[in-house]
DNA sequence: AACAGGGGCAACCGCTTGCCG
DNA sequence: TCGGCAAGCGGTTGCCCCTGT
C-alpha cells in the first residue's frame, strides 16, 4: 500500500537491508536531505521519502547514541515526561543522541512497567488508586473512579520532585512530619493535604506572587501568610519557598529565591543547605536538578491552562525575570489554547533553577548563568551532569534529569 | 529439539503543523 | 485566505529474538 505521500510509487517496505542503510547513508552524507521525497529517487532506493526519513533519523544517524539506557537517562525521562506527557520528541530533545522513538519504546517497554510496580500511574504519575487505598487507608480520592491528574490532585514527587498542584478548588494542605500540617489557603477555598513521609526528600515549592498581578502564585504566599516556612519572607506574594528535607543527607536544604513579581524584577536566589549533602537533592533524592532548570517558555506555560488561577509551583531559585509579568502572562495565554485540555483551573508553573536564571525578556527566553548545575551536575544539584544543548533547553524549558534517584512517593493524604 | 508466549524494537500509519504559492 | 505539499510527531503494528516449557 505504501504511504499516502508515495502511494504512486512502488515502494519497499519492511525492515531495511544493509544495502540499502549504506545507500542512503552515503547519499545524505554528501548530497543532504534538503528535501525527502526525492531522497530515495537521487539514492536508488525503492521507499518513499518518509520511510528514508525515518530510517535516518531513527537509525542512521551518525550522531545516535545506541545501547541501553543509562540510569540518569531513565531518571530524565521520567523526570520530563512528567511535566510534557507522551510529547517524545521533546523529550528526546533531552537527551543527547536518543531519538523520539527510542524513547517511547523503552517508556512503553521498561519504564512503564516499573512505575507501575511503584504503584504509580505512568500517564499522570500519580499514585494508583490501589495504592492511595493501601497507603492511606482512604477510599479512592476521585469518586468518579478516574484517576486523571485534570482532576482534583496535587502530587509531590521525590524522584525529581516536581510538585504539582492542581485544581484550585480543591483544598490541600502541606505537612511534614517535622513540622504540624501547615494548612494554608492557596486559593480560596483551595486547599491540599500533602504529607511528606519522613524517609523522602521533599521537595516542598511554593511561589507565591499576588493575584492581581498576572501570574498568580498564591501558595506560597498563603503559605508565607500562614509561616509555614521561616524563607516565607516576602508575605505579600512574593517570594520562593523551597524545603529540602534531606534525611538521608541528614540535613534541611532551604532554598529561597527572593523574586518580586510586583515590580517585575528579580533578586538572585539563595540557598542554604543545613547539614547534611551539598546541596539540593544532594542524596539523589530529593527535587532533582532535572527539575530546578527553568520554565519561562512556552513549555512551562503549557502547564498553565488559566490566568487567572492563582496557583503557580516553583521550581528552584536563580531566576532573573524581568518584564516578567507581561510574558509570562503572554506564554500562559498561548499555552492555554494550545495545549488544550489541561486542568482548566490549573496553574502551574516552573521556574529558575539550581543555580541558573532564567529570563525572559521580549519574547526571547533566555538561559542565563548556566551553570553545571543547570544541568544537574555540580555539588548542588545531586546526581551527574547532562549535558543539554542550550537550544534544546530554551526550547523546551529545560526539564533536566538528573536528579535523585527514584526513592519513591511521598504520601499523598487526600481530602477530596 | 520443538513450540509458544512475551518483550523489545524497527517501521508504518495517520493526523497535525508549517511553509509556500 | 485557501489548498497543496513536506515534515514532524505520536500511536500502533508486526517482526524477530529470547526464554520457558
Amino acid at each position: 500500500m505504501g504511504h499516502h505521500c508515495c502511494s504512486k510509487q512502488k515502494v519497499k517496505r519492511g525492515l531495511w537491508s544493509p544495502e540499502e542503510d549504506e545507500k542512503l547513508v552515503h547519499y545524505i552524507s554528501e548530497h543532504g536531505h534538503s528535501c525527502w521525497s526525492s531522497v530515495p529517487k537521487h539514492a536508488g532506493l525503492q521507499r518513499c521519502g518518509k520511510s528514508c526519513r525515518l530510517r535516518w533519523i531513527n537509525y542512521l544517524r551518525p550522531d545516535l547514541k545506541r545501547g541501553t539506557f543509562s540510569e540518569q537517562e531513565e531518571r530524565t525521562i521520567i523526570d520530563v515526561h512528567r511535566i510534557l506527557g507522551n510529547r517524545w520528541a521533546q523529550i528526546a530533545k533531552h537527551l543527547p543522541g536518543r531519538t523520539d522513538n527510542e524513547v517511547k519504546n523503552f517508556w512503553n517497554s521498561c519504564i512503564k512497567k516499573k512505575l507501575i510496580a511503584q504503584g504509580l500511574d505512568p500517564k499522570t504519575h500519580n499514585l494508583l488508586p490501589a495504592s492511595k487505598t493501601l497507603l492511606h487507608g482512604v477510599p479512592a480520592a476521585n469518586p468518579s473512579g478516574n484517576n486523571n491528574s485534570n482532576n482534583n490532585l496535587a502530587h509531590f514527587h521525590s524522584n525529581g520532585g516536581a510538585a504539582a498542584a492542581t485544581a484550585a478548588t480543591t483544598p490541600f494542605t502541606i505537612s511534614s512530619p517535622s513540622k504540624a500540617a501547615a494548612a494554608f489557603e492557596v486559593a480560596p477555598p483551595a486547599m491540599y493535604d500533602v504529607v511528606v513521609p519522613n524517609h523522602h526528600a521533599t521537595g516542598g515549592m511554593m511561589m507565591g506572587h499576588d493575584h492581581n498581578h498576572h501570574v498568580a502564585a498564591a501558595a506560597a504566599a498563603a503559605m508565607a501568610r500562614a509561616g509555614y516556612h521561616p524563607y516565607a519572607e516576602n508575605g505579600n506574594g512574593g517570594g520562593v519557598l523551597m524545603s529540602f528535607r534531606d534525611q538521608n543527607g541528614g540535613g534541611v536544604v532551604h532554598a529561597a529565591a527572593s523574586m518580586d513579581f510586583m515590580n517585575g524584577s528579580s533578586s538572585s536566589s539563595s540557598m542554604e543547605h543545613h547539614g547534611g549533602g551539598g546541596g539540593m537533592a544532594a542524596n539523589g533524592n530529593g527535587f532533582s536538578a532535572s527539575m530546578a532548570a527553568a520554565f519561562m517558555d512556552e513549555e512551562a506555560a503549557m502547564w498553565a491552562t488559566a490566568v487567572e488561577t492563582p496557583v503557580s509551583m516553583a521550581g528552584l531559585g536563580g531566576m532573573d525575570l524581568p518584564h516578567q509579568h507581561q510574558q509570562q502572562q503572554l506564554l500562559v495565554q498561548e499555552s492555554a489554547a494550545v495545549v488544550g485540555p489541561r486542568p482548566p483551573t490549573a496553574t502551574l508553573m516552573m521556574h529558575g533553577g539550581g543555580g541558573a536564571g532564567a529570563m525572559v525578556d521580549k519574547g526571547v527566553v533566555e538561559m542565563v548563568d548556566v551553570s553545571s548545575e543547570v544541568y544537574g551536575g555540580g555539588a548542588g544539584a545531586g546526581a551527574g551532569a547532562t549535558a543539554f544543548d542550550l537550544d534544546l533547553m530554551v526550547e523546551s524549558c529545560g526539564m533536566f534529569g538528573a536528579g535523585g534517584g527514584n526513592a519513591g512517593i511521598e504520601q499523598l493524604q487526600w481530602d477530596c
